[in-house]
DNA sequence: AAGGACAGGTCCGAAAACGGCGAGTCTGAA
DNA sequence: TTCAGACTCGCCGTTTTCGGACCTGTCCTT
C-alpha cells in the first residue's frame, strides 16, 4: 500500500502493546501494532508527538483503553482503493459492542457476492481500533483472523463487551 | 421438519399433560406434548382458540379421554416427505384398540423391507394421537419407542384397551 | 500480461451417520 | 427342551457432514 506523505509520526503504549501512529496534514493516516501484517517496516516521518492529529489520537486512544470512550473523533486521512474506502467507511458504522459479518458489509456496499474481497480489503486497514475491523466476524461466529494477531482481536472485542464468552 | 404456514395455535390440558395444538387453514397441523422428540421449539402462530379447526380438535380430544368417542374427524394437514405421508395414512387406518407393527406398516406402504425407515417416519408424526403412531409396536410386542415418552403410550394404548397386562 | 493467494460465503452433490426394525445366533438359566 | 436376553447384521428414508466449484478486488509473483 502507498504510504500518502506523513507529517509527523510517535508511539504510544497500550494494554495491547506499542502502537505506531502517522499522521498527514488532513488526519490520522495510520494505527500499527507492531509486527502487523501488511505494514511498512519503515514509516518516513519525523517524531513529533505534539502533531496536532498525533496528540488527539493518543489521548482518545487511551480514553477508550480506560473504557470512558465508545467512539473516536480524530479526523482521519486513510489511503486506499475506492472499493477499499467504501468497505471502510462501512466499518466504521459497526458501533462498539456490536459485530459484523464480512458478507453483510459486502452487501452494504453493493457487492453482495465480495465477502472474500471484503477480508482482504479489512486486513488491509491502515488504522487499527479506530476504524473498527476487529468487529468483523465470520457468518457462523469465528474470529477468522486479524492483521493484528487474533488474540488481540479477542481482547479487544472482550474489552468491548461484545463476546458471549 | 418444515412446518408450513400456521393460521393458530392454542394449548388444551389432557390427562397425559398439556399439548400444543397449531392449525393451518387446511386442518390441524401439530398436536405435540411438551418437550415432544424432534419437536420445533416455536411455533409461530397467534393465540387463537377460536379457529374452527383448533376448536374442533379440542373438543374431540376432550371426547377421547372422555372415553366417548373412538375416531377423529378434524381435518389434518400433516406436512412430510412422500414416504412420511404414506406411513401417517396408513397409521390412520389402525382403528382403536388394534394394534400395528412397523414392519406391517412397511408392508402396506409397498416397502416390505422398510420396517426401520417405517420407525423413523413414524418418530416424526406431528399430530399425536390422531394420528395413532402409539398403535405401532415391536413385532414381538416390545413399546419400542415414544416421540411424547413410553409411559404415554404405554397410557394411551391401556386407555385404549389395547394391552393384555 | 497472467496467475496465485487471501481475515469469506453460498450452492450442490456425494457420502456417511442415524434411527421408535426385524430376523438369525448364541448363551445361560429353569 | 424351552425361552428370555444380548449380540450381529442387513434393511432403508432422512438428516447431517464434507468437499469442491465459483464468486470478487488487490497485491504479489512470474
Amino acid at each position: 500500500m502507498k504510504i500518502p506523505r506523513l507529517a509527523a509520526q510517535t508511539r504510544i503504549d497500550t494494554p495491547l502493546g506499542p502502537l505506531t501512529l502517522a499522521a498527514s496534514t488532513r488526519g490520522l493516516a495510520l494505527a500499527w501494532f507492531d509486527a502487523q501484517a501488511h505494514r511498512t517496516d519503515e514509516v518516513d516521518a519525523p517524531e513529533q508527538p505534539e502533531n496536532p492529529h498525533l496528540a488527539t489520537a493518543a489521548r482518545e486512544f487511551s480514553e477508550y483503553f480506560a473504557g470512558t470512550r465508545r467512539a473516536f473523533s480524530v479526523a482521519l486521512d486513510a489511503q486506499g482503493t475506492l472499493f477499499q474506502q467504501q468497505v471502510w467507511q462501512a466499518l466504521r458504522g459497526i458501533r462498539m459492542g456490536a459485530l459484523s459479518t464480512y458478507g453483510d458489509i459486502a452487501s452494504q456496499v453493493g457487492r453482495p457476492d465480495a465477502a472474500r474481497a471484503v477480508g482482504a480489503a479489512v486486513g488491509r486497514n491502515p488504522i487499527s481500533i479506530i476504524v473498527p475491523c476487529h468487529r468483523v466476524v465470520g457468518r457462523d461466529g469465528s474470529l477468522t483472523g486479524y492483521a493484528g494477531g487474533l488474540p488481540r482481536k479477542e481482547a479487544l472485542l472482550r474489552l468491548e463487551g461484545a463476546l458471549l464468552v
